[in-house]
RNA sequence: GGCCCAUUCGUCUAACGGUUAGGACGCAAGUUUCUCACACUUGAAAUAGCAGUUCGAUUCUGCUAUGGGCUACCA
């Protein structure tokens, strides 16, 4: 059967988006681009009990920051619509009454004290075939009774009535043919009467159907309630329609035991959200790959290689490159431990590809931050900054400790650098290189190298003692890149300023 | 406990019955160099175990082990 394409990405604005979803969120948005199809987010808000304010921004957001268009949705719009399940009540109570009067599912008044109770009192409780007519429902009450508590507005649920003894059969693209027994599948609630909702799985159900979505494409924690999903489907009569299911590997922890929760934070000294989040309750902070100076493109290409690979060995590839390449045909079905070195090298190689006018612009803030005013300093100045330095950072932010002295004289000298460097005949050196400095016809790096390393050669100094205690009143200590790309930039007036400074505070080491 | 899914270097993965089991990150060494990096070169590093099918198993089957998921009026 060939229909269009159409995914979905339906998160819970139950907080912020946990990089486990985004990478659920990027396979839809690779697969339906992949095959011109469309992509819906759809806001599952049906758990009134844990909305959090803000969360559904912060989704919009972080999928825009990460570039991952969307298609229809509820800013989006659509035909389809509405997008966010609370405002579908008038949809689902239909079609729960559809299951209700083909017998499909019954009332359940079973209160939680009751249901506690019977887990309580029977090992491995289970609502179901063995169990239902002990409860409180409306197989196992008389009629009269189930009018009157109707009628006296009891709160009850709707229970999906489940066939015992069944073999069901879910077809995974990704894993083939799963195939459990219906014995083991619980009465799942379906709707409860006290907000007016449905579960997950009534909605899940009805909506995929509704917006004629093709491919249902999630994590493995949703492959054990697959089989119910397709008991539903063959309930309304959607069987053949049904979409096709992939179930994604997990992201695990990467330091042992479970999958990825959004509880690890910072624990794991990297983030685990796309951006940050301010936690509305407590005021608790949790750090965003944003924030930690990641480039989207760096944390999409790493993502996407958590459990899928282009088919021979290419590594970095931009969402376009992603998108020609990607197939289910390549995705794993083992859990990927989400190890985040890989994700700094990433960093670090989309940091080299960004231009240097790009980055200007993100590492202005991080001077400001270390109490530079970066008005002092014009575009191209910081730009030739970056390009001297950006090879050895993995993160903007880095560019701050690679490149400080390029703001800022140093105040201190590095002690051990000043051992191995600084000799007695040091400061009379500096204070000759400063006249050859002045001397000077052209200050530029390639002119000047050769002068100043032909008097070097031409006095009999040692080469690396010279340069490196010359390095060490520019820098600060024996690091950085090439020392005349230093002064070129830092200009005539400020390299001899900074000699002298040296050749004033550095005192020569003891013994 | 029950059910389901998975298992190749430390990590992400390639090899879809025949390879010296490949690549990348990380790690180590070397080259380069005024320094620290970058870069480049090289190296160490894996088929969970046991049966079976087969001329031949990383690849197919079974069992065991291990890991993971689910088992709510959460998604």
């Amino acid at each position: 059967m060939d229909r269009k394409v159409r995914v979905r990405f339906a998160p819970s604005p139950t907080g912020p988006l946990h990089i486990g979803g985004v990478r659920t969120a990027l396979f839809n948005y690779l697969f339906a681009r992949r095959n011109g199809g469309d992509m819906i987010l759809r806001i599952e808000d049906t758990d009134s009990n844990r909305f959090v304010p803000g969360a559904e921004d912060y989704i919009n957001e972080a999928l825009a920051w990460l570039g991952i268009k969307i298609d229809e949705g509820v800013r989006e719009g659509g035909a389809y619509g509405p997008y966010k399940q609370s405002e579908r009540r008038d949809i689902y109570r239909t079609y729960v009454k559809q299951l209700l009067d083909a017998g499909r599912a019954y009332i359940a008044f079973d209160t939680p004290a009751e249901l506690e109770a019977a887990r309580a009192a029977t090992p491995n409780f289970q609502y179901d075939a063995s169990t239902r007519m002990n409860m409180r429902n409306s197989l196992s009450l008389p009629a009269e009774e189930v009018k009157a508590l109707m009628d006296a507005g009891t709160p009850y649920v709707v229970r999906f009535l489940i066939e015992p003894g069944r073999d069901v059969e879910v077809n995974d693209l990704l894993r083939g043919k799963v195939t459990i027994n219906s014995s083991i599948l619980d009465d799942k609630v379906l709707y409860k009467s006290a907000d007016d909702l449905p579960t997950y799985h009534l909605a899940n159900i009805v909506d995929d159907h509704l917006m004629e979505v093709s491919h249902v494409i999630r994590g493995e924690e949703w492959l054990p309630s697959a089989p119910l999903h397709v008991l539903l489907y063959e309930a309304f009569g959607w069987a053949d329609t049904r979409p096709d299911f992939v179930h994604l590997p997990l992201l695990l922890k990467p330091d042992g035991k479970g999958k990825l929760s959004k509880r690890d934070g910072d624990r794991l000294g990297f983030p685990v959200f796309p951006l940050e989040w301010t936690d509305p309750k407590t005021g608790a902070i949790s750090s965003g790959y944003r924030e930690s100076g990641y480039l989207p493109e760096a944390v999409i290409n790493f993502l996407a290689l958590l459990g899928w690979n282009p088919g021979d060995d290419t590594e970095i590839m931009s969402m376009d490159e992603l998108i020609s390449k990607f197939s289910f045909d390549h995705c794993s079905r083992s859990g990927a431990k989400f190890a985040f070195d890989k994700g700094r090298w990433f960093n670090h190689e989309y940091i080299q590809m960004t231009p240097d006018t790009e980055l200007v612009g993100l590492f202005r803030p991080v001077l400001k931050a270390n109490g530079v005013n970066d008005e002092d300093f014009t575009d191209e100045y910081i730009a030739k900054v970056i390009s001297l330095v950006k090879g050895r950072v993995n993160f903007v932010a880095e560019l701050w400790d690679q490149a400080k002295f390029f703001f800022n004289a140093p105040e201190t000298y590095a002690e051990k650098d000043i051992k191995k460097r600084w000799k007695e005949e040091t400061p009379t050196i500096l204070t000759e290189l400063i006249e050859v400095l002045r001397s000077l016809p052209d200050f530029g790096s390639k002119a000047a190298e050769p002068i100043v390393l032909d008097w070097v050669a031409s006095k009999g100094y040692h080469l690396g003692n010279v340069m490196n205690a010359f390095r060490l009143t520019l820098v600060g200590e024996c690091k950085g890149p090439h020392i005349f790309d230093i002064t070129e930039l830092i200009g005539r007036d400020e390299t001899i300023r900074r000699i002298e400074k040296g050749i004033e505070a550095i005192k020569l080491p003891e013994a």
